[in-house]
DNA sequence: CTTACTGTCCTACAGTCATAGGACGGATTG
DNA sequence: CAATCCGTCCTATGACTGTAGGACAGTAAG
């Protein structure tokens, strides 16, 4: 079972699969030419209409992540970003700076920021680099997904926390 | 005229101006205990609802980045976030995720996106200090680069995820 | 051919969302 | 006190969004 969904979250449905997806080919747990589920038999594992589904694969295949064959099925793309360097490096730093800003919103300093951001970084690169081997295949997707329902927890509000510094 | 919105962009304009105040703190254009403007004067320039302005402010509210009083106006909050480190470090980690699976998907190398990261940092960080000084006076506040950009909302700051396992 | 897959289009409906106007309460000034 | 700022609450409405079901079209194998 490689997809999953959280009705409680209140993210759109459509929208978690894409993000999964999308993590998937980022991380190599996916591969160019892999095919994804038939939108029928996953839309009713996941106990979902096959219009959400789907739109998911329709948005993928917007992002030119994946290309879908009529009557054939879909497949993760070759990647071939179709912008150019410079928009894309554009589009990037506008989210960017959106996490920028949002670390000194949070008073977490620079030098934080830049180790969390270098971890992330390597984390994907490694696990890519271990999924080049074309050996295994079934490993779990990672979910993005991020419950809205989990509040922090009382531990958390009372664990030390520094204002500024780290 | 330090805020503006732009209709045509798609976005929601209580969330432009949520943006304009959230880069304008996290830039030094607005510091603690400056004034923000006045609701209706501010929907009037902008040829809005005051309660779309309102809404906007309620927004910084809850995300903790102005302080309002009813009766005599709304201010910029001296900086506490009120989460932990681990949960703040957890929302960081989701939205910088977000920006190295985009990378990955773009085909834009790591050593790239290491330097386009370094550069953002260094720019905000440059602008705050420059803006420290109290001569500093009636910058133009800048716009979020963004059009489409998702920043976070009251909606989702309590969020928390499952750890990623390696 | 038929059957059983694949994705796609059209339509519908409930819920949410962004925006708007009226009325209200607190703060300040004179 | 009145006047005039300030933010807030309640309600409404038009638009959009997420999901859903029926019917259709392309592909492959029996």
């Amino acid at each position: 079972m490689m997809f999953h969904v959280d009705f409680k979250s209140g993210k759109p449905v459509y929208l978690q699969l894409v993000d999964q997806v999308r993590y998937a080919a980022a991380s190599g747990a996916l591969r160019p030419g892999d095919p994804l589920p038939s939108i029928r038999p996953l839309a009713e594992e996941l106990r979902v209409n096959r219009n959400t589904v789907a739109k998911a694969y329709t948005e993928l295949e917007s992002l030119g992540v994946i290309e879908t064959v009529a009557g054939k099925g879909c497949f993760l793309k070759e990647n071939e970003s179709p912008l150019t360097k410079r928009v894309r490096h554009k589009l990037l730093v506008a989210r960017i700076d959106e996490v920028v800003v949002t670390s000194h919103q949070m008073q977490v300093a620079s030098e934080v920021l830049r180790s969390l951001m270098e971890e992330r970084i390597q984390f994907f690169d490694r696990k890519k680099a271990a999924a080049q081997p074309d050996t295994q295949e079934k490993e779990q997707i990672w979910t993005p997904t991020s419950p809205l329902s989990t509040l922090p927890t009382s531990t958390d509000a009372t664990e030390s926390w520094t204002p500024l510094t780290d």
